[in-house]
DNA sequence: ACCTGAACACCGTTCAAGT
DNA sequence: ACCTGAACACCGTTCAAGT
């Protein structure tokens, strides 16, 4: 992109460049679209030239969420009571996630997802420590809250995710079944999606009463 | 592992056999283990063989998958109250999912989570129904329940997951942690794994009790 | 119907070599 | 210090060919 490829020397890159546009490949075309080919092709750049900056694929994937996690942590936490805060924050975890979809779903293949949170946990473990829920209470109210997001989100992810073998999706899926134990609404609720962001609040809402108390 | 290799025709193979091979080649060496060549080596055939039976590597995941589906579905569920056989059945997706960890994040990998637990799902839809949750409060209840379950599942595979750069689990992250705003018997709380089973159960039970009235 | 080898278009990674 | 090409050891998949 900048001027004479090939010849030999200077590229000007260091690694932040290197990070930077992986993330940016990963936004755009997903999980699979980070290829240490296409990568070095976009910077116009030898493949090998990469591994000199980055080391590896897998500590540029760690480099590249750890980028973006601290990018989402810039947030104003709004609520009056401390509970509210609580839920703010746990909004917040779940709509970044789902604006940054194709990082989070790498984080979560790779089993990144606590780097990509930390910064956020950071924050929920604030509003916790300013609710009064401290020490093993809070780190137990703080997982119980970080896995009801991540159930959430494995769920919201399904949706989008490779078009594999139709037969993925629960709706489809259930669309298959008939069973004269289950009434048929029932059934035919399960045909079609839920409403995720209200039953998102009213389960979350469950947990956060159970572990911070008023 | 049967006789003459090689040779060039009669392997006796079908595609249960091939299925069943790919089942053991991933609860035995995890995802990455179930190669199409390392399969046909072990079938002792020509990989391309294997696409004669299967098709493709995504049909043999969803086939392997749909196979452990099946064999999960056969469980006695315990419990007095419509509740607490719920509550049982919810234990049993966590305990079998933990149980043959291997494939369960194979189809959390690849968004099958679906498909893997559906004779599970309506097992749930069946208990349920029995408790009087039906229709559009049957679907919701269900798929807060599932994603609940689905949420513990993501924490408890990030534990062994392959061995990242480090940096990877919530533990070791919060050793780098240090913060004024955070009262420190939290931070050291953090620092050590939860008592996960019995964080499972208290959530569980706050989902379960919102959602399924007695 | 069932199975084969050869070949294609990809991967991540290493390494000796250049400037 | 920064960058290169060649090469290695893998992948999934296709296809014409054998019996």
């Amino acid at each position: 992109m900048v001027d004479a490829k090939g010849t030999g020397h200077r590229a000007g890159l260091d690694s932040a460049g290197v990070i930077e546009a992986a993330l940016a490949l990963v936004e755009a075309g997903g999980a699979e679209a980070l290829t240490m080919r296409k990568l070095a092709a976009e910077l116009g750049v030898a493949t090998t030239t990469i591994y000199w900056h980055v080391g590896s694929r897998d500590e540029l994937i760690s480099a590249l969420i750890g980028l973006l996690s601290q990018r989402q942590a810039e947030i104003e936490i709004s609520g009056k009571t401390p509970r509210d805060r609580v839920m703010c924050l746990a909004r917040h975890v779940w709509t970044s996630a789902l604006a940054h979809r194709n990082v989070t779903a790498l984080a979560h293949q790779v089993g990144a997802t606590s780097l990509l949170e930390l910064p956020l946990e950071q924050a929920l473990a604030r509003e916790l420590d300013a609710a009064g829920v401290r020490g093993e209470a809070g780190r137990d109210a703080l997982r119980a809250i970080v896995m009801c997001v991540a159930g959430f989100l494995v769920v919201a992810f399904r949706s989008d995710g490779r078009a594999r073998a139709m037969q993925t999706q629960p709706q489809e899926l259930w669309a298959t079944v008939s069973d004269d134990r289950i009434d048929p609404s029932t059934i035919e609720a399960l045909r079609t999606p839920p409403d995720l962001p209200a039953l998102f609040e009213t389960t979350l809402r469950a947990v956060v009463d159970t572990f911070v108390p008023e």
